[in-house]
DNA sequence: GTCTATATCGTGATAGAC
DNA sequence: GTCTATCACGATATAGAC
């Protein structure tokens, strides 16, 4: 799934938090997040185990279970932890919007190769979200509505027209579910799927589809 | 992902077979294939359960593996029963080429309520296969690559252009992507995600964007 | 062909020493 | 804060009776 906050994730007090110097602790935390974030990625949620994650920040599974609880706490940690650091990425740069916005989508396309782990700890995890009871199936789901609610936003101001309309939202849910998909199909067979192309065709193709539809009367 | 099957899917010579009695074993062996399919769509494949699956038709575990040897292999099983179903009820019908087949597409996406079992199977599996050393990694590659080419196929027939054009390939992808990434989405929230409507704007868009691009010279 | 019984392993989690 | 030790559980797979 695209990897760009959505408007739903919540502006957490600690921005400062990055410039005052970390405890050793909060260092220790921070590396087994990411170690979490590989393993997850690499083997998904169920299947991906504490000891391995321990082992590869250098401690025991008891260990990461002081810290975090339990496996779904630190799973959700995990997600969060990742939605902070997009934030404060994107808020280094100004945030693009409108027709600038989706250009973006295709920029970040672009440089999926640099960020393969990433990419499939969301890809594996947003759909392994949709089983029984998927500890981060609410996460996924306010995540999803965030980003489409975002992307209908940036599509009204490229076309001139109202977020909430049905052709902008269906085509909303539309880009998102483009990339989705594509980030799967890429995972499986990278040499034969060109992201940065096919995302490219269906914006233009849909923005300018949807520039017609509402100029025309109903 | 989309469940129609792809050119790729081999006729198998049992097509007769369907009309003779089958053995008591053979029956069984197809119920064993459903409640399979089933408990990993449910749960995905690695924490689907043989004992689960061994409940569902009334034997213990072990029954099941006497019949397929191994968990790995039942999820091949799974997988190519599936494609069989697929072919065997699409071959009762005039295969549609063309225009007609993205019809088909959208015709598909509105019947999805009736599958979501299905869908939902097809969707985790795929994502999961993603991951590490998958036993069904090499069998999603193969099938993501077929309906590429099946897409490209009939979009071309429906544009008057090349398969292999890149900007034809691309559609293809994206077609397929989009698709599938609605099925999460719609997974996760029925409520807010209309899939026929997404995927007919998305295809009208890109066979309208298509037919401009490829009538113009390079 | 299906069963019971068992082997073997890995899991998440808890308790308590240090 | 991290360790060792242990628990309780569930998994796949195998062996052999019937």
């Amino acid at each position: 799934m695209a990897t760009t906050s959505p408007e739903t994730t919540r502006i957490v007090p600690g921005a400062a938090r990055a410039a005052r110097p970390q405890s050793r602790t909060a260092v220790r935390r921070t590396a087994i997040l990411e170690a979490a974030t590989d393993v997850f990625g690499a083997r998904g949620y169920k299947s991906g185990s504490l000891v391995e994650i321990a082992e590869k920040v250098g401690m025991t599974h008891a260990g990461i279970l002081h810290h975090y609880g339990s496996k779904a706490q630190l799973l959700l940690a995990v997600l969060a932890h990742r939605d902070e650091a997009d934030l404060e990425r994107l808020a280094e740069h100004r945030l693009p919007v409108g027709a600038d916005y989706l250009d973006h989508l295709v920029h970040t396309a672009e440089h999926s190769a640099d960020r393969v782990g990433v990419i499939r700890t969301y890809a594996v995890l947003s759909a392994e979200s949709v089983t029984g009871d998927h500890p981060a199936r609410q996460f996924f789901r306010d995540r999803f509505a965030g980003l489409r609610e975002r992307v209908a936003v940036d599509l009204g101001l490229a076309v001139g027209a109202d977020p909430h309309d049905d052709r902008v939202a269906a085509a909303a849910a539309a880009i998102v579910a483009v990339t989705d998909g594509l980030q799967v199909q890429w995972l499986l067979d990278p040499d034969n799927v060109n992201m940065p192309t096919a995302v490219r065709l269906v914006i233009d193709a849909i923005v300018e589809n949807l520039r017609q539809a509402v100029s025309e009367p109903r």
